[in-house]
DNA sequence: CAACCGTGGAG
DNA sequence: TCTCCAAGGTT
């Protein structure tokens, strides 16, 4: 019974599997690149395919194995990461990579458990790598995996309480032979078939076994907390330029957008909206909105076009796309106000 | 364990 | 416009 769910779903991804730049076809007998399997997962956790096809290919162009971007310097590793978010990812993805060039001779850990010593690697990279890259059993589960155990199993406990009876129903299904295939077939399978919102279950290769579809509840499972609602924070931006150069600063690499380059700002706060202060050749250029994980977040955009010598950051060229995207939307304002502005 | 940490696309 | 959320990890 379990070997028969198996075989379908290997089945089922053996025709329909998704074609993407870090893959290799399934079934192949060959194994990928570890070095891609683990940049992939890194840049796919919490954000999707289509956002990061192209940021892997950005990398793997410019740094095509482990050794190179280990040697390459931070800012631009950070720059290339710019846009991508989650910020944290790209400093751990450095000292994961230095490690893994310095301390284990440009070659990852080919165990679970070796994986996740590494910088950046949890418990669902460590498996995903180890299965994946390496031929291991290892039971991979993500948010995709835990939807459609949900679902097969009709497991009704909320999440976070639902995450172990979810793993043990992965476990029982994870095969010894191709579970890098079978876990990407569940995770293809949450992706294009066992989607959150209206699941496409004629066509899902487990419709016969899924105990949530068979009871007209398949759509409502996983069960999930409710969110909380996000506060607005506000604060000002300082936007200043001497001819082709831009006053930035690179933020400290602790909390939000560590470690990335940026426009000096306040404090960012719940407070009422700060009043500008009249600054001499400063002008207010306009308001820029944004949201985060877990705020919202509005910035008054003070700007100067040839301000006295600044008290933090220093003037530099910018390319706008190594900003963090609420960065990147103030140097619009600046560029929509002055035509093409660099 | 719950909070923190980005972004852009879909509905 | 607004809510949800996508291959999570760290603290």
């Amino acid at each position: 019974m379990r070997d028969d769910l198996t075989a379908a779903l290997l089945t089922w991804y053996d025709g329909h599997a998704r074609d993407l730049p870090w893959r290799v076809p399934p079934g192949s007998g060959r194994r990928p690149d570890p070095y891609r399997v683990w940049l992939s997962e890194i840049m796919l956790q919490q954000t999707t395919v289509a956002a990061v096809r192209a940021y892997f290919l950005r990398f793997t162009e410019i740094w095509p194995t482990v050794t190179d971007l280990a040697a390459a310097e931070d800012t631009e590793v950070m720059g290339a990461w710019a846009g991508l978010g989650y910020y944290a990812r790209a400093r751990n993805l450095l000292k994961c990579a230095r490690v893994v060039a310095s301390e284990h001779g440009g070659r990852f850990p080919d165990t679970e458990a070796g994986l996740l010593t590494l910088p950046g690697i949890g418990p669902y990279t460590a498996a995903a790598i180890a299965a994946i890259a390496f031929d291991r059993p290892a039971v991979v589960v993500d948010g995709n995996v835990e939807r459609v155990m949900a679902r097969l199993r009709r497991i009704e406990t909320p999440l976070p309480a639902a995450k172990a009876p979810i793993r043990a129903a992965m476990a029982e299904l994870t095969p010894d032979r191709r579970p890098g295939d079978y876990a990407q077939a569940v995770m293809d399978l949450g992706a294009t078939i066992c989607t959150p919102k209206s699941p496409g279950c004629m066509l899902c290769p487990w419709r016969d076994a899924c105990a949530a579809r068979l009871a007209g509840v398949a759509e409502t499972l996983p069960v999930k907390a409710p969110k909380k609602a996000k506060p607005t924070r506000r604060g000002l931006l300082y936007l200043a330029r001497r001819g082709d150069t831009w006053l930035l600063e690179q933020r400290p690499d602790e909390g939000l957008l560590g470690g990335m380059l940026a426009f000096p700002t306040s404090d960012w706060s719940e407070a009422p909206t700060p009043a500008p202060p009249a600054l001499a050749d400063w002008y207010e250029l306009g308001e820029v909105r944004h949201t985060f994980t877990h705020f919202h977040l509005i910035l008054t955009v003070l700007a100067a076009d040839r301000p006295g010598p600044p008290s933090r950051g220093a003037f530099a060229p910018l390319d706008p796309s190594t900003l963090p995207t609420v960065f990147r939307k103030a140097h619009a304002l600046m560029t929509k106000r002055h035509g093409t502005g660099d």
